[in-house]
DNA sequence: CTGAAAGCGCTTACAG
DNA sequence: CTGAAAGCGCTTACAG
């Protein structure tokens, strides 16, 4: 099947290649006759302009890429696998497709040249990366090489890159947490932190601090740990805290990340301690499966959607050289009472 | 930031355009110092060959299209989600990239539209396709253009395409099922059928018959019913079969997925049936949901990542001309013994 | 070992 | 309204 080309279709209709490309543009100039006889042909033929010489006139690829950028299993929590799907569709809502890249870090040189090379030759109008650290030294370099890279969960104060698009959680969802523990009486509050590579763990951390100050609460080291992103972070880090502290529990633990507050009702458990009646437990991101956990997982909720439009259609409004697009986003996030967190006198 | 091309590289090395590309491709015939000159120049340049040139002379676009297409949210399940994560790292592992397409159906124009242009501007060198039903014309018309697909849970007996390459559960894990049940002592068996426009589907309700028969056993219409692929479906079938059989209850339900067995389980709750004690319950599928359900569920898994890695590299051996590549293969499913059937006399 | 030339499939001024 | 020509960025015979 040999492939048919502009110029096939040209000689089967008559006519020159100019207006063969001229009536696939939708040109205006063009006699209806012209248009449907050169039409009837294309269709007949199954002809589609090749990508390949588009692209050498100047046509833009309509694609952006998805970059994963960090090691373990993005299928495996539907948080993480919601973020690749939400960035197709709200790609596809703008009539651009999606190229998906998992890579396991940013530091290989193997994945360095990789993620360079697809934004280099062309493959993509710009690139949405996932799970990056805040300083990752190709990130820099990408943006230096003038390539459009959008970030989720990642913000640079007080830089001014035209290239560079953010979406990011709002910093006070530690406060609110804070704050709402207070109203239910607790003072004696324990903290686990999530990956502080992450801007939001490192948000969420000072956040949880300014609150504490703010009701004059003690920031105790024993009752403060770093967990991490997954749920066995979580666990491991309440285990340590529940072990460490000689029976002086706090009554309450702000956990940065729903999965690891879900690692800290596993300790719990194993420590004979009831959620909510011995301890509350809040989290963070509102996770689906915190709604059917038991108890129920009291969090500050995050859009994850409203997220990725947010940063994809601007990465697109800035490949589209829009005027006036957003840098930098971050978005609200909303309290989700459910049954973990309990008043105490 | 003007795009630099290997005619600049050759002006700053001194050399012809001829030579930076042979330099770029690895020719055996460049003196090292001439190499090493134009290499030089090269990264210190960040200079890329450009996709759009490479495509018009020739090469492969090293990219395979994923479209999923079958409406419903592919991010939901754990299992769906996971299936574009395998194709992207089977690709990957032959450095292959993945374009990602959602696709509500295969019927609407403007998806029909879509999909053949994707394929035929060239693209994609092959295109993954999952969730379609066992006659989509627009299946048959890419495959008359010539174009390689690669279809997970799709197949057509006696008909010989070679750009056709397939992947399918084995087809008798309805007759292990019925097996299994008839050892436990169980004569009474109910099934809720899948969505019967996929192909596992048919071929699970057959296998089911086929057990039946073999055994002996009845097959009674008021305890045959049709589910779907979601567990809403099957909570429905489950209820109707419950409802209209008038208190003579199967002992056992087969459901022909996890997603209806799990409906089943619902069902079976409303109605004051334990599981297993009142009633038994098997699925197909060995979603992981399962080992966590209450009671774990007894399946017949298969290992999707398997499914899709047979699936993906064949379809590159394909695209790469690669000899005797077996076109369609099934995987057979394991047998997972878990809590939700139990032995009656 | 290496350069000049042709060609891949398009689009877009340019000229008429 | 439409064709001939130039050009986009590469690679690959061809010739030397």
């Amino acid at each position: 099947m040999k492939k048919i080309t502009s110029n096939d279709i040209a000689k089967m209709a008559g006519v020159s290649r100019s207006t063969v490309s001229r009536v696939i543009n939708g040109y205006s100039n063009i006699p209806p006759e012209t248009r449907d006889k050169v039409m009837k042909i294309i269709q007949e033929n199954h002809y589609y302009p090749q990508l390949s010489g588009q692209l050498l006139t100047g046509k833009q690829m309509n694609t952006i890429g998805f970059f994963w950028a960090s090691g373990g299993n993005i299928a495996n929590s539907p948080l993480t696998s919601s973020f690749l799907v939400n960035t197709i569709e709200a790609a596809a809502a703008r009539r651009y497709l999606v190229l998906t890249c998992i890579l396991d870090d940013l530091v290989s040189e193997e994945n360095i040249n990789n993620i360079k090379k697809i934004f280099m030759e062309g493959r993509i109008d710009a690139g949405v990366i996932v799970g990056a650290d805040n300083n990752e030294p190709i990130l820099d370099e990408l943006l230096g090489l003038g390539k459009i890279v959008g970030l989720f969960d990642y913000y640079h104060e007080n830089e001014d890159i035209p290239n560079r698009i953010t979406v990011n959680f709002d910093r006070n969802s530690g406060e609110q947490a804070i704050d709402y523990l207070y109203t239910l009486g607790h003072r004696k509050i324990g903290i686990i932190d999530g990956n502080m590579n992450r801007f939001s763990s490192t948000q969420r951390h000072e956040s949880y601090l300014r609150g504490m100050q703010k009701h004059n609460l003690p920031i105790r080291n024993k009752w403060l740990y770093y967990g991490g992103i997954t749920e066995e972070s979580g666990y491991q880090a309440a285990k340590l805290l529940l072990e460490n502290c000689s029976g002086d529990y706090p009554t309450a633990i702000c956990a940065s990340n729903d999965s690891v507050a879900f690692g800290v009702y596993k300790a719990c458990s194993e420590y004979g301690l009831k959620i909510p009646d011995d301890i509350s437990v809040i989290g963070n991101d509102g996770d689906i499966t915190g709604e059917h956990s038991s108890p129920p997982l009291t969090t500050i909720s995050f859009n994850f959607k409203d997220m990725f439009y947010s940063l994809v259609s601007r990465v697109i409004d800035v490949i589209e050289d829009k005027e006036d697009v957003e840098r930098d986003v971050f978005i609200p996030g909303i309290f989700k009472e459910r049954k973990s967190c309990k008043h105490i006198s």
